[in-house]
RNA sequence: GGCCCCAUCGUCUAGUCAGGCCUAGGACACCGGACUUUCGAUCCGGUAACGGGGGUUCAAAUCCCCCUGGGGUCACCA
């Protein structure tokens, strides 16, 4: 039989890091067994412009190389892969449960049925519905119906049975039908809700594998009474751990938005978001933060670091593999070695994975992922000459492994921007220009000695500094830090003499005037 | 509260089903050292865990029971 999984999500304009986890073991289960994924839109009560809303998801999809076999834009034998349209399916469904027995109507009206679950709780006794419409004869509901009494339709749970599954995560979970009162299923406005909606799909989608976070496991058991009553075969339940926030145990939610600004491990990840987003003409908001997967594509993460990550969000390969390709992940995920308890989301730990990636990457990959960062930022012209490419390559040679994400190269604008306009970090000037009484005069004197040296490649200004240094009889960091204020703006940088031989003699000379002149003027006031 | 799930270093986890190879392995973080003009990186080294109590057994992280703790879920939401 062909192993069929499938990812349900309501289109919400943005893509949870929790959700794409889940849709990522399915679809690394229908891959790994030669099967196939399903997109399924869950676009029931939606307001909002669906095709919009669904944009940000399948470009999560994409971005993460998450293909699927049916679906939204590829269509398929089983459709429609939309909810909204499959209304006549879910009433069909309804007929021949009502039909044979297993579901009823009830008229009870909303403010009856919550009266009696107050009841209940004030006796302290668990509530079970009140089957008063199965009381009813033939005659009453047919007056009923011609008078159009508003019902919903329940599913009729046999309350003397158990039901079970056999969770291939789990294992064996039973539970007592004697405590589960009568699902409603469908609305009395008509339309379905998602726990009928959801077995009719799958199994008309022929679902083999059903593989959901765990807070779903309690609807399991009213699932599986729908299967049986509906006569189709129970898919195989996998319940994986649902994500936890670091440094705690609780579900990661998207309510919490703003506690997990708070959240010591998390905070790192909206500072870098808040500095970088704006340059990029984003903000952080509902659909770019940490929790949704277009924050890492926008801030430039690659997505096979996120790819990475995820899998490891409660699979694990071995006792020592952390880092894996998609092809070695596919090639060795099973749910046997899903774990149980809770997986945090760590994000020094995806920054490590993220540092590994970057590590393989090309220096024409990194400059082709740099550049649309830079463009946005607009630092450099979106029309690019073979020079500005090289240029742009020659500064992320230097950078080395600093560039740990696309968007790092914001950190390092000095090279980008104008002499003009670079700004001088004030703590730097005061720092390495103002406070050391020989800094400025030696500062100058290095200046002169630049002006005149032959070549201005990194060899020849490293050459020259020594002999600087050895004339002055001074020590390397009694000008260095200096110099790579002056030149940069900055006290932290790439190699320095890669920094004047990118920037080149006229702007490296440029830059340590205005300094010169900035920190003069600063100790003068 | 009912039902259900879970429990190994600070964190993510290996080991649990098939008890001994576990003086509990790896990774991230952290601490120290080396290198270094800064930052970063790299290389060496280090600290650090089986929630508690009872059993079963020659032997328990692993099997059983109880306790404790944490979590999920209890809608005409999905």
């Amino acid at each position: 039989m062909t192993v069929r999984t499938r990812f349900a999500p309501s289109p919400t304009g943005y893509m949870h890091i929790g959700g794409m986890r889940t849709a990522l073991f399915n679809w690394l289960f229908a891959r790994h067994n030669n099967g196939q994924f399903i997109l399924r839109i869950d676009d029931t009560d939606q307001q909002r412009n669906v095709e919009e809303a669904l944009g940000p998801i399948l470009q999560a999809f994409r971005w993460l190389g998450l293909d699927w076999d049916e679906g939204p834009e590829v269509g398929g034998d089983h459709g429609p892969y939309f909810q909204s349209q499959r209304g006549e399916l879910y009433h069909q469904a309804l007929d021949d449960l009502l039909l044979k027995g297993k579901a009823y109507r009830d008229f009870d009206p909303p403010d009856v049925v919550k009266a009696d679950r107050e009841a209940a709780e004030k006796e302290k006794r668990n509530y079970m519905n009140i089957r008063r419409s199965l009381e009813l004869s033939d005659e009453d509901i047919q007056r009923n119906l011609e008078t159009d009494v508003p019902y919903v339709i329940r599913l009729f749970v046999p309350r003397d049975e158990k039901v079970a599954i056999n969770d291939a995560v789990r294992g064996e979970v039973e539970w007592d039908c004697s405590l589960i009162p009568d699902p409603v299923i469908m609305r009395s406005n008509g339309s379905p809700l998602y726990n009928f909606a959801s077995v009719i799909d799958d199994a008309q989608l022929k679902i083999t594998h059903i593989i959901r976070a765990e807070e779903h496991l309690s609807n399991a058991p009213i699932q599986v009474l729908l299967f049986g009553a509906l006569g189709y075969e129970q898919p195989q339940f996998a319940h994986i751990p649902f994500i936890t926030a670091p440094g705690s145990n609780k579900k990661l939610s998207k309510r919490d938005l703003q506690k997990l600004r708070n959240n010591p491990a998390m905070r790192k990840m909206f500072q870098v978001a808040d500095n970088i987003l704006p340059r990029l003409g984003l903000e952080v908001g509902e659909s770019v933060n940490p929790i949704t997967v277009e924050y890492y594509e926008r801030l430039g993460f690659l997505s096979e670091a996120i790819f990475n990550a995820l899998s490891r969000l409660g699979w694990s390969l071995d006792d020592k593999t952390e880092n894996m390709s998609r092809e070695t992940v596919i090639e060795n995920f099973t749910l046997e070695r899903v774990i149980k308890s809770p997986a945090g989301l760590d994000p020094e730990k995806l920054m490590s994975y993220q540092e590994h990636w970057m590590g393989q990457k090309s220096l024409e990959e990194k400059v082709t992922g740099v550049l649309p960062c830079l463009q946005r930022a607009e630092l450099i012209s979106d029309s690019l000459s073979d020079d500005d490419l090289s240029y742009v390559g020659r500064v992320i040679v230097a950078l080395d492994d600093r560039l740990k994400t696309f968007s790092d190269i914001l950190q390092f604008d000095d090279f980008f921007m104008s002499d003009d306009d670079l700004q001088f970090d004030e703590k730097a000037i005061q720092k390495r220009l103002i406070k050391p009484d020989d800094a400025l005069p030696l500062l100058k004197k290095l200046r002169e000695k630049l002006a005149t040296v032959e070549s201005f490649d990194a060899v020849t200004t490293e050459a020259m500094l020594h002999q600087f240094i050895e004339e002055e009889e001074i020590k390397v960091g009694q000008i260095i830090h200096a110099l790579r204020v002056a030149v940069s703006g900055k006290s932290t940088g790439p190699g320095m003499f890669d920094c004047l031989e990118l920037l080149g003699r006229e702007r490296c000379l440029a830059r340590m005037d205005r300094a010169i002149g900035i920190a003069e003027s600063a100790s003068a006031s």
